[in-house]
DNA sequence: CAGCCGTGGTC
DNA sequence: TGACCAAGGCT
């Protein structure tokens, strides 16, 4: 490949063709950090709204650094990956204590900031400093696959070190930044999963997989194990205008987010059974539990299926990492979808 | 390394 | 509707 030519056409179309994108009209690396983080494993269109609020809530590292972690997550609800935002936190913190509140220009001192791995440090390292260092994400690895005819299986960690010495080698060391996000561009644009658009390709006459006509079957990659099932009871607990609320464990699934009671049960556990299991595990009597919907909610890797109830209560004491709230208070709380599809049903029911 | 960690859109 | 996907990182 002429390795000169590839990097001009790709620029080139870059410049010409790319989004206008909130994160493309600042330099600030702090922010194109936030945007980094945010677009992990998340698309463009979900991200732009909580980008803007966020940067509104959090102009500035030190903002964030001193930002309380409830109202950080509140921010960060309905994302999804709940710890992208406490680790992006520590991060912050680390910054202003340890590097006078700039954020590190190289490799080694970013990568070691929490939540930075490989990629996001080439991202920012790119982006916000212009080092021609390599930023190798799933688009990478799939519009190089095709251009170089790289047949590893993607799925496989081991492999992007093959795609990292690929982009070392050819990327551009006069504009790092457009090179990197051209890439990205180009597999988000044209260079799509499915039925790449390769009669619109800038860089088609560089591209292996084109010439060979294989580039509906690049890139390799091993498909993922299915997920497992759960069952849950949640419940709405009520004592006159306040619900009882349950902070998650400090680590795993959703942690540190808000949720109604839960409990795993059987499938169709009764009313009578969810009372008995609650009262014994509160200290106290739980009462008239009426079931008032049903869903599934999907995660990456597993399935709740819950069943979802209303009781009431009058003796319960809030044990550890428990609270009554009333619904004013219950908004304040940052929550993951299951506890959402609950509320949703609170207020058809006109209890919220 | 494999498994864990969310959500919403698409075909 | 199920499977796959989208600018990954941590353990």
């Amino acid at each position: 490949m002429e390795k000169k030519q590839f990097q001009n056409d790709l620029i080139s179309w870059f410049a010409a063709e790319k989004r206008d994108l909130p994160w493309r009209r600042t330099a600030d690396p702090y922010q194109i950090w936030i945007s980094e983080i945010m677009l992990q494993q998340t698309r463009v269109d979900t991200v732009i709204p909580y980008y803007k609020r966020f940067i509104e809530k959090f102009p500035t590292l030190n903002d964030l650094a001193q930002a309380d972690e409830q109202i950080l997550l509140k921010q960060w609800e309905g994302l999804g990956y709940y710890s992208r935002a406490r680790n992006l936190q520590a991060g912050v913190k680390e910054v202003a204590e340890n590097y006078g509140g700039i954020v590190p220009n190289s490799r080694k001192e970013i990568s070691s900031l929490k939540g930075v791995g490989p990629y996001t440090a080439g991202a920012v390292l790119s982006i916000a400093y212009g080092i021609p260092e390599h930023a190798v994400d799933g688009n990478v690895m799939r519009v190089l696959s095709r251009i170089l005819l790289i047949e590893e299986d993607i799925a496989k960690p081991k492999t992007r070190k093959i795609f990292e010495e690929a982009v070392t080698e050819i990327i551009s060391h006069e504009d790092p930044s457009s090179f990197n996000q051209g890439l990205m561009e180009l597999g988000a644009l044209i260079c799509t999963p499915t039925s790449p658009k390769c009669l619109l390709c800038p860089v088609r006459e560089h591209c292996a997989a084109f010439h060979e006509g294989k580039q509906n079957e690049l890139p390799i990659k091993t498909k993922a194990k299915k997920t497992k099932s759960l069952q849950y009871a949640m419940v709405a607990i009520r004592n006159e205008d306040k619900f009882l609320m349950e902070q998650r464990p400090e680590s795993g699934l959703l942690a540190n987010m808000w949720q109604f009671p839960l409990l795993e049960t059987a499938i169709d556990a009764l009313p009578l059974e969810i009372e008995e299991q609650l009262s014994e595990r509160l200290k106290g009597v739980v009462d008239k539990a009426e079931k008032i919907t049903s869903f599934k909610h999907v995660f990456s890797h597993l399935t709740w299926n819950v069943d979802g109830f209303i009781a009431d209560s009058k003796n319960i004491v809030a044990l550890d990492r428990m609270r009554w709230v009333t619904a004013e208070e219950l908004e304040l709380l940052p929550v993951a979808g299951p506890v959402q599809k609950m509320k949703t049903a609170l207020q058809q029911r006109g209890e919220v």
